[in-house]
RNA sequence: GGCGCUAUCGUCUAAGGGUUAGGACGGAGCCCUCUCAAGGCUCAAAUACGGGUUCGAAUCCCGUUAGCGCUACCA
């Protein structure tokens, strides 16, 4: 059984890219029958807000896909610092005493890379100790293989077969000075100890890895399977940030923007990822069951956005794909907080609220358009445009639609059919073209001239009040 | 600078030696039609560059270029 995790860092909202990590994760562990673990990996406490752990969790809550284990890196310190002594213990780490601003000052890129400090390397464990118990700060180090053309060595699952030389690998920390485990000791620490068996993660991790296969190495037999995943990147190149982009690279902007879940999850599934057979638009359902690590491509993705439109508009296309094929009782409450946000009164019928719902909603393309565009169906107070006053300005149209609605009150019969039958012989009498009645009523019900059948409209908007609407011309 | 990763229409992508290089979004046009959408059809639009290997390269190899990532006592 597969145990995979998404491991957060608090530092702002719940980023776009960070997002589909978590879907893919998901992905993979509800299709293989696994578990998935939510980590917060908080250890950077200067970093670490409040509003950004509530934004991470307001996020995922929305996408609507859950998790099974919990935790918080920075509840486990004492595991973290107790794994990283024993890498020390095994030999495979020494304490580096160098104050930071020494080793700022001696990093010179220009003159090559920095592997560590060889007299630290070679400080005698008698020398070592001796300094620590007088209250030394020091950081600890892996002690990298050197000079014995030692190739670390691992397989993704995504860009296969990686190897790199250990010589090309620093010394890097493994404990702060202050004591506190740096990123890549706890992160190791805890895939092993929540007994992780795949990380997916971002690609930016990739040269991090071979880093961590060297921690898991000295620490463990077993070593966790890899998936790196492309980043998301903004249409000028750059990855996408706050500062430089703004709102889009945040999962609220599209849910604010009225996208329903499924269809963000859709897009940001088909960024990176395709299941070979040139569908795009599927439900979280089918992603699932097509999902596999073969699919991920290797290559960057852009978002396609500008600064009139933060939406990609693929993304929009999909949002109106699922909004007219999602079932009405999944979409049905989506809407009707739609329509409480903006201060719609929402029917209390549910059966004709789903009835007018399913009607209109194949012309509309975010959750916002119903309270906008739809505000006629669902309450009485509505603007009627110029378009549509015209439409009720021709000549005898006023007076046939009254007749149309006296009519329709006088039976029971509501159906479209029995509707436009209606109207098709007020019309005649009237010496009217059907048109004439066919534009007026949408006109009068809706106060639009674009919308449904006109006799459709009838039933979207309900018989009590379309005829109320007809005799009050 | 070093190391790693990547490179197909504007964007997301398919094709993993043989295709007129396919699909989708977006754009243009036509059809359908009670309006508007949707839907159907058509068009424009791509293998970064240079060398190899091969009968044959988008595909394999090398180089160049470009982008991205890592190079922190950030994550």
């Amino acid at each position: 059984m597969p145990r995979v995790r998404f491991a957060p860092s608090p530092t702002g909202y719940l980023h776009i890219g960070s997002a589909r990590t978590f879907i893919f994760n998901w992905l993979y562990v509800r299709k293989e029958g696994g578990t998935m673990v939510l980590r917060i990996d908080d250890t950077d406490v200067e970093r670490n807000t409040e509003a950004s752990m509530q934004s991470i969790f307001d996020g995922l809550n929305w996408l609507g896909l859950e998790w099974d284990e919990q935790y918080a890196q920075s509840e486990r310190i004492a595991l973290h610092q107790q794994m990283a002594w024993k890498i020390f213990d095994k030999g495979l780490a020494y304490r580096d005493f160098t104050p930071l601003q020494a080793t700022e000052a001696e990093r010179d890129p220009a003159s090559g890379p920095w592997l560590g400090d060889p007299a630290m390397r070679a400080l005698s464990q008698e020398d070592s100790q001796r300094r620590a118990d007088a209250g030394e700060p020091f950081v600890l180090r892996y002690r990298v293989p050197r000079d014995e053309n030692r190739w670390v060595t691992f397989k993704d699952l995504v860009y296969r077969k990686q190897s790199k030389n250990a010589d090309d690998i620093e010394d890097f920390a493994l404990l702060r000075s202050n004591g506190l485990p740096t990123y890549h000791m706890a992160s190791c620490a805890d895939d092993l100890d929540l007994r992780i068996s795949h990380i997916i993660r971002g690609q930016d991790h990739l040269s991090n890895t071979f880093k961590h296969v060297l921690i898991f190495e000295a620490l463990s037999d077993t070593m966790p399977e890899f998936a790196h995943l492309p980043l998301l990147i903004a249409p000028d190149g750059a990855k996408l940030s706050k500062r430089k982009h703004g709102p889009v690279v945040s999962v609220t902007t599209y849910r604010d923007a009225g996208f329903v879940p499924q269809a963000y999850v859709n897009f940001l599934c088909m960024l990176g990822w395709n299941p070979k057979n040139n569908q795009e638009f599927m439900t979280v359902e089918e992603i699932k069951e097509k999902f596999s690590f073969e699919g991920i491509n290797r290559s960057n993705a852009t978002v396609n956005f500008s600064e009139a439109d933060p939406i990609d508009p693929k993304a929009s296309w999909l949002n109106a794909q699922h909004l007219r094929t999602m079932p009405v009782s999944v979409l049905a409450p989506m809407v009707r907080e739609a329509l409480e946000s903006a201060g719609v009164p929402v029917p209390a019928d549910d059966a004709q609220f789903e009835q007018t719902v399913d009607i209109i909603r194949s012309r509309y393309a975010v959750l916002g358009d119903f309270p906008e565009k739809g505000r006629a169906y669902f309450c009485d107070h509505f603007t009627t445009t110029p378009e549509a006053e015209e439409k009720l300005n021709v000549p005898g149209a006023r007076i046939a639609l009254r007749e149309l609605g006296e009519t329709l009150a006088t039976s029971e019969d509501f159906s479209e059919t029995h509707i436009e039958e209606q109207l098709r012989a007020v019309a005649e009498k009237h010496g009217l073209k059907a048109g004439v009645l066919i534009n007026g009523s949408r006109a009068v019900l809706t106060g639009q001239t674009v919308g449904p059948s006109a006799f459709a409209v009838f039933t979207a908007v309900g018989r009590e009040r379309a005829i109320a609407r007809l005799l009050a011309l």
